[in-house]
RNA sequence: GCCGACGUAGCUCAGCUGGUAGAGCACUUCACUCGUAAUGAAGGGGUCCCCGGUUCGAGUCCGGGCGUCGGCUCCA
């Protein structure tokens, strides 16, 4: 044969593949064996480097069994059971594509806009005819009718037509959205300065055709359970001054079982939400009477404190002096701030004696008025202040979730004012605070350097050192970090932290930023030791990010079971009997002596259902006692969640105990 | 803020097409005095989110408001 006739393509184990000339993906696992045909759902093309290095390593994409392989490609042939996310994004995109199906058999007129595959499933958004609602109420209609699609065994079939004609074809349609998705894409291609765009991609499955850059399995016949979820609102293109759509949230596995365990999953962690915990434990509670407040009950004001003297201690050993300010100023203060001007309508405002005055939206004005209140010299700096401040935003009513995002928030700010010689330290010691406090619980942090928006004050020498700052920070600590180019405040960059809980969940907990514009709103300034006048430049800094969503957070990663040191209730006194009442609080009143949280349970309740009250209120310890304890002074130990076989000890090793946990503050 | 759903006892929820409310848990009382995840019996408890409308009659239907939930946008 000659090469005209044959292609070669490379195979994951580094072995050739000759295959005829216009040979397909499926044609490839054909030839591979008749297992991996009927397995496959698509095909993955790298170009160039055979030996798995070099030019072209990096450059990969999945495409359809159906399309023709490139010559010198090297492949790899997807099945269900392939590595990574790929092969269930691949269904779940198909799954979307059937979704999308039946909808518009169900309801006509319906205008389709797009359709992915995201992190645990997929979606599909939809515009409904004005008089056509649908809610969850619809979705084992619409199920029915995919589930017909699915054993149909409906084939992907891709047509490239040029974009002209797929445009009228959608315009015949009336499917506005994707008219609209080709013109972008016509004009995508002329401005990146590339070649004009010559064709589009349609993928068919049965009745239904989809503009879609693909790839897609070969039939709806590997959907092996899909369930549709919930029914929301989303932007037409995320732009909130654009059409509302009807978006479709389900997911897809490649078998039912799969679906179930997710499921299940899902069931799990709603049961740690620590809005449920919260009201269950009586950690806190919210009230109509004023939204996205929270009201700390006594439980969760133990947590609240246990957590507060962490961040007090440690602040105090790392050099910083603890502030307190007022809440409420003259709106003056926020029209030389700044936050006048680009904050007033998440500010609350009242008048006092005719004096307009406004709740503080954050605390660095505040700290900014200690500062100014006395000259400094270079000799002071750096300046550290710290206050669990409190703060009002008025977040829109439509984005509060208890404690993770609330409109009273007590940030643990701390506001460091420093020479810029000195900030790289700073924000060195800003980092290793931060890790200190993180391992406490576990998390893992992963950092992101964010640097000079367009939008920005201060010269480009500024930017230089304070991004340079901020990387030789992270470089000199040997942290691995992202770089979010652009993404940085108008008043300098900034690094965020942010933490996987013990469920896989990322949020955003610390941010250490710099600041060179408050410094010269206000004017500040210190005495350099050639007697001059000098701007210090300032650090923002929060850690736990607020103290609300820190124990929010810290709720749901430990799913209500709290380490000893942060629980509010550390150890219940459970007498077997009202007969041993007494001496369960002589138990109680030595440890409580020690300054630990104890309770005594003297109801007249079985010692069984003693315990089951405690373990659902997820105390550490269960003490048992009865007549054997009372007559030796000891107690019989029960751990949470661990039955009965804590041994019996004396009130003395169990004070020792308890104390020594709660000072290691152990996990 | 936007879209949608929801709002019934402290909690979780039932209440069909309109006829003045119900369960389990919790709570109270009594009995039991118990050895490692629910002892039994009796009892109390409701402005059915708020305002307005339709109706002989509204928890139920309609409108408005507030709140919550799921998303979207937002989080300087």
């Amino acid at each position: 044969m000659s090469a005209t006739e044959t292609l070669t393509v490379t195979l994951p184990d580094g072995k050739a593949l000759e295959l005829p000339a216009g040979a397909t993906g499926a044609d490839a696992a054909a030839a591979i064996g008749p297992g991996l045909a009927r397995a496959a759902l698509a095909v993955e093309v790298g170009n160039g480097a055979i030996e798995g290095r070099g030019e072209g390593e990096g450059v990969r994409e999945v495409r359809d069994l159906a399309r023709p392989l490139p010559d010198g490609a090297r492949i790899g042939i997807l099945t269900s059971r392939s590595e990574g996310s790929e092969p269930l994004a691949l269904i779940r995109h198909d799954t979307a594509h059937v979704l999308a199906a039946a909808v518009m058999e169900l309801y006509p007129g319906v205008k389709i806009s797009i359709g992915p595959a995201i992190e645990n499933g997929f979606y599909y958004d939809f515009e409904f005819p004005p008089d056509v609602s649908v809610t969850e109420a619809d979705f084992p209609k619409i199920e029915e009718r995919m589930r017909a699609h699915v054993k149909a065994a409906e084939t992907f079939v891709r047509e490239d037509i040029s974009a002209a004609e797929a445009r009228a074809r959608f315009v015949e349609e009336r499917q506005d959205y994707k008219v609209e998705l080709i013109d972008d894409l016509v004009v995508a291609a002329r401005e990146g300065g590339g070649a004009p765009l010559e064709t589009v991609s349609l993928y068919t499955n049965g009745p239904f055709t989809d503009l879609c850059r693909g790839p897609h399995a070969p039939s709806t016949k590997t959907i092996g359970a899909f369930k549709l979820q919930s029914v929301a609102g989303a932007y037409w293109r995320g732009d909130s001054a654009r059409q509302m759509l009807t978006r479709i949230y389900g997911t897809a596995f490649f078998t039912k079982a799969e679906l179930e365990e997710h499921l299940e999953r899902l069931e799990q962690a709603r049961a740690r939400d620590h809005r449920k915990l919260g009201r269950e434990l009586e950690l806190f509670q919210f009230s109509d009477l004023s939204p996205g407040a929270p009201f700390w009950k006594p439980a969760g004001m133990a947590v609240w404190n246990a957590l507060t003297e962490l961040w007090r201690e440690q602040n105090r050993v790392r050099g910083y002096r603890e502030v307190k300010t007022p809440i409420l100023y003259d709106v003056e203060l926020f029209k030389q701030s700044g936050h006048w001007d680009t904050y007033r309508e998440n500010m609350y405002f009242t008048e006092v004696e005719e004096r307009p005055m406004g709740l503080k939206p954050m605390n660095c004005p505040a700290h900014i008025q200690i500062y100014k209140d006395r000259r400094h010299s270079h000799r002071d700096l750096p300046v550290r202040y710290s206050e669990a401040g409190l703060v009002h935003r008025h977040e829109p009513s439509g984005v509060l979730h208890g404690l993770l995002r609330v409109r009273h928030i007590t940030q643990d700010d701390a506001h460091i004012f420093c020479t810029e010689e000195q900030v790289q330290e700073e924000v060195v010691q800003c980092l290793r605070f931060g890790f200190y406090i993180y391992e406490l619980f576990g998390f893992e942090p992963r950092l992101e350097l964010s640097t000079r928006p367009e939008k920005r004050i201060g010269s480009e020498a500024m930017w230089d050192r304070a991004e340079g700052a901020l990387e030789g920070a992270l470089r000199a600590e040997g942290l691995d970090y992202e770089l979010n180019p652009g993404d940085g405040a108008f008043y300098g960059p900034k690094i965020d932290l942010h933490m996987k809980d013990s469920i896989g969940r990322s949020w955003q907990l610390g941010t250490v930023q710099l600041d060179y514009s408050m410094p010269e709103r206000f004017e500040l300034a210190y005495t350099g030791a050639d007697n001059a006048e000098h701007r210090p430049v300032m650090i923002h800094r929060a850690l736990l990010g607020s103290f609300e969503r820190f124990i929010g957070i810290l709720i749901e990663h430990y799913a209500g079971e709290l380490p000893l040191w942060l629980a509010p209730l550390q150890a219940i006194v459970l007498p077997v009997s009202e007969r041993f009442s007494e001496y369960g609080a002589t138990v109680c009143e030595t440890l409580r002596g020690h300054g630990l949280r104890v309770e005594l349970d003297d109801r007249g309740e079985s010692i069984g259902r003693k315990i089951r009250d405690a373990e659902l209120r997820k105390a550490p310890y269960m003490l048992v006692v009865g007549e054997r304890e009372a007559g030796d002074g000891t107690v019989s130990v029960r751990r949470r969640g661990a039955g009965d076989n804590g041994g019996t000890v004396t009130l003395d090793e169990i004070a020792e105990r308890l104390l020594a946990d709660a000072v290691r503050r152990s996990a």
